[in-house]
DNA sequence: TTAGCATGCGTAC
DNA sequence: TACGCCTGCTAAT
């Protein structure tokens, strides 16, 4: 159930692992099976991530891997695997597995098609290599809803519901403003918000937007507690009191997904700060 | 035990 | 806009 930093980390924590060395490839629920059977036995390149695509790259091809909204990819020790029943693809080199469970899509792609991912993908906030040139073309010129083109992977890769929805809140912007009444200067703030909370995220494995005087020590507020584990200001806190000014924290359905936001801190309207709302968090200021 | 939901995306209407 | 898909966790029965 990945946003961008979750490839990113699997990409260099399988090229850590399994990099230059051979590996035995399976896939136990069976239906990569004629992908895994010409793999197996070859070595790992090297992996790399783009947006929320994972590229394992071997000698003959490249296994392209999209989690989708479920799928899993863990690093364990069992021997054997697991509940292999579910197991749709297992590297490993005899110390170590990478399990993958459940995603979208798992396909063993050629060199031009591994291109062709790569050129189809908007800028990642994550990678060095980003232009957010090519993000600003498109918001500058949509009508529609700036909260719908943040989850658009052509225009922002790697972004989520989460980051979506906390970077909304930290800039003080009104999900529903069309993209193009976006200023360039706020443009900006938010390209640089994502590419600090985005790479932090990879460094911590998880999602911490919450900054300043708004931590569950400054507040004296019991620490978030759930699955996604992140200190965030928005995301899954419908009817909560607002850490900045106690409204309760909206939501609704956009194009299927559920969005949050604080009415009152980002009112119909609203185009914006350039300044992160509490500014950054600790770990990462 | 079951139903619903989830950090997503493609296709059909 | 609605639905299907893949798995696993949680809340409701």
């Amino acid at each position: 159930m990945p946003e961008g930093h979750v490839t990113h980390r699997l990409a260099r924590e399988l090229t850590r692992t399994f990099g230059e060395r051979p590996l035995t490839v399976a896939s136990p629920q069976g239906r990569f099976a004629d992908s895994a059977a010409q793999l197996d036995g070859g070595s790992l390149v090297g992996a790399d991530a783009v947006g929320k695509h994972l590229l394992i790259d071997f000698d003959p091809g490249t296994v392209w891997v999209h989690l989708g909204l479920i799928g899993k990819f863990q690093f364990n020790q069992s021997f054997p695997a697991p509940n292999p029943a579910t197991l749709r693809l297992r590297l490993t080199d005899g110390a170590s597995a990478a399990d993958l469970r459940g995603p979208q899509w798992c396909r063993l792609i050629t060199p031009v098609e591994r291109a062709a991912v790569v050129a189809n993908s908007g800028p990642d906030p994550i990678r060095g290599d980003a232009d957010p040139e090519r993000a600003w073309a498109k918001v500058s010129r949509s009508r529609k809803p700036f909260a719908a083109l943040l989850m658009d992977q052509s225009v922002f890769a790697g972004v989520g519901n989460i980051f979506r929805a906390e970077v909304l809140f930290r800039h003080a912007i009104d999900p529903m403003l069309p993209a193009q009444r976006l200023s360039r200067s706020v443009f900006d703030a938010v390209w640089d918000d994502l590419v600090i909370l985005m790479r932090a995220a990879v460094e911590v494995g998880r999602i911490d937007t919450v900054a300043g005087d708004h931590t569950p020590e400054a507040m004296g507020r019991d620490p978030r507690v759930d699955r996604h584990g992140g200190e965030v200001y928005v995301y899954r806190r419908a009817g909560l009191p607002c850490y900045v000014c106690g409204t309760p924290v909206a939501t609704t359905a956009l194009a299927g997904r559920h969005l949050y936001w604080c009415p009152t801190c980002q009112p119909a309207g609203a185009r914006g700060v350039p300044t992160a709302i509490g500014g950054l968090p600790e770990a990462i200021a």
